[in-house]
This record gives structure tokens, sequence and C-alpha cells, in this order.
DNA sequence: TTTAAAAATAGGATTAATTCCTACTTTCAA
DNA sequence: TTGAAAGTAGGAATTAATCCTATTTTTAAA
């Protein structure tokens, strides 16, 4: 049975216990605070490699660093990301998703991954101000 | 009436002929071929102006600079992005968008952006290789 | 029209995020 | 046990985008 190295079996403890959509500096950062030895490159391969496997996921957002998501067992989601504060959300595809694959693969071509929506939108505070 | 400055103009004139999803160093190339004396600060500086008046949509890309997209009359409409290959192609809301939008408001209190759906895909050459 | 303030610009320096390079270490597989 | 393959640390390099400064253009009021 192979197992990770050491350090990627670290970064992905560290993911697994974040909730929230971390970018890749806080993820070194975290990692170094268990093993301070661990480099940056290091994390930013690693991230590539576990986007690749699909056990985590990147999301790419305007003027800011890219941010990642562990997937674990939940159920996939898409983001919606404030324009305004880029504060990052997740929500459940409780609305039609097959309709909208459908769609979307009919128009393009492209078929859309379930872990791969990204919407951007204004979030309630950034509203009232 | 307030006009444009003459590279705004120029910035906006290159955009709208354009028929695909570019890059700002494409815009800034082919806006200095019409002015050989603008220069990339004005190219991005307008680029975020243009985005904030809401007369085009920033796209963001993992591992590539922002893609952008001069709205004109043509219908709200989204972007798939493939994960593979990185080609950006439109598609129009074919689909049920007011149940998502309600749906996603629900779940999180952040309002869709009609023009910022960004989803990650496999497009068909992509896929066969 | 002058004229002063405000907005915009060119050009280059700077920053931020990420990748690349090299020498070294660890793991794997025969 | 040994050679190949994969992974690593640390720092240099690259890329995309922003920031800074001196200058120019535009606006709007006197």
């Amino acid at each position: 049975m192979k197992n990770y190295s050491k350090q990627r079996q670290e970064i992905i403890d560290v993911m697994r216990e974040m909730y929230h959509h971390p970018t890749a500096e806080e993820i070194y950062f975290l990692t170094k605070q268990r093993d301070s030895s661990v480099s940056r490159s290091t994390v930013y391969r690693n991230l590539n490699v576990l986007v690749q496997k699909g056990m985590i996921t990147q999301i790419a957002v305007s003027n800011g660093p890219d941010r990642y998501d562990y997937i674990q067992n939940r159920q996939k989601h898409g983001h919606i990301i404030c324009k305004n504060c880029g504060k990052v959300y997740d929500f459940l595809y409780n609305f039609n998703l097959e309709e909208m694959k459908e769609s979307i693969t009919n128009q393009t071509g492209v078929e859309l991954l379930e872990d791969g929506i990204v919407i951007k939108g204004i979030c309630n505070s950034c509203k009232k101000a």
C-alpha cells in the first residue's frame, strides 16, 4: 500500500481540518507550523498534484490568489464569490443541475464538471454598504 | 456630453471587434497596433474601469491570466472553461436561471450576478485525447 | 478665454503569486 | 542492495498586474 510522503500527508491533514477556502499561502503557513522544514514549493507542487487527482478543487478569483477546497465526503457543491469582498460561500445544487448540464453540453460540447461551478455575486453585507 | 479618452475609446473599439475572450496582453497588443504610444498600464487601468462600469466582464482562470468579454447588445451569458486546454466558451441560459438564483440566494444570502457564471468542464477534443 | 483642479496617461519600478531549477534525500521495485 | 523514480528544500526566475511619478489632457468655473 503506497503512502503519501510525509509532507503531502501533512498538507492533506491541514486542509481536512479547514472549513473555509484557504489560499496556498495559508496552507503553507499552517503546514509549516506542524513541520517547520516544509518548503513553499512543496506546498504549491502538492496542491497541483491533489487538484490533478481530484482530491481538492481549485477556485480562481479575480484580483486575488486561488482558493482551495478539500472535497472529503461532502456533497459536490458550487462556490459563489462576492465580487466586492471576495468571500467564498458554498452552495448545494438544490436546483435542476441535470437540466443545466444538458443545456450547456448541447450548446458548447463541453461537459460540466460538478465541482467546477463558480458564480460571482454580491453578498448581503456588501449590498447594504 | 462627456467622451471617453482617445485611449479608452480605442480599447473599447478593439474589444468590440473581438469574438473570443482576450487577455489584457492581447488587448494591449492590438490597441498598440492602432496607437503605438498607448501604454500597458493604461490598458490595465481602463479594463478595470470598464469592469466597474459593467461594460465588460472579467473572467478569472486558474493557471492563466484573466480573460475579458465585451457585453455589447448580446444576451447575458455564462462561460465554460475547459479545464484541460483553457479555452472559454459562451453559453446562454436555456435552463431555469431563476430557480438557480433563488436556490443560491436562499442558501448563502449572496445574489448571483447574471454575467458572473463560470463553469469548469472538459471539452470534446480534450475528452477524446 | 484664462486658469485651477481633476482625470488620465506613459513608462518604468514594484509587488504578488506561482513556477522553475538544482542538488540532495527518500521510496520503490527488482 | 542498488539503480531508477519520485519527492524535497531553498532560492532564483517568471508572469500578471498594480503602483508611482512626472507630464498631459480635460473639465468647469471665473
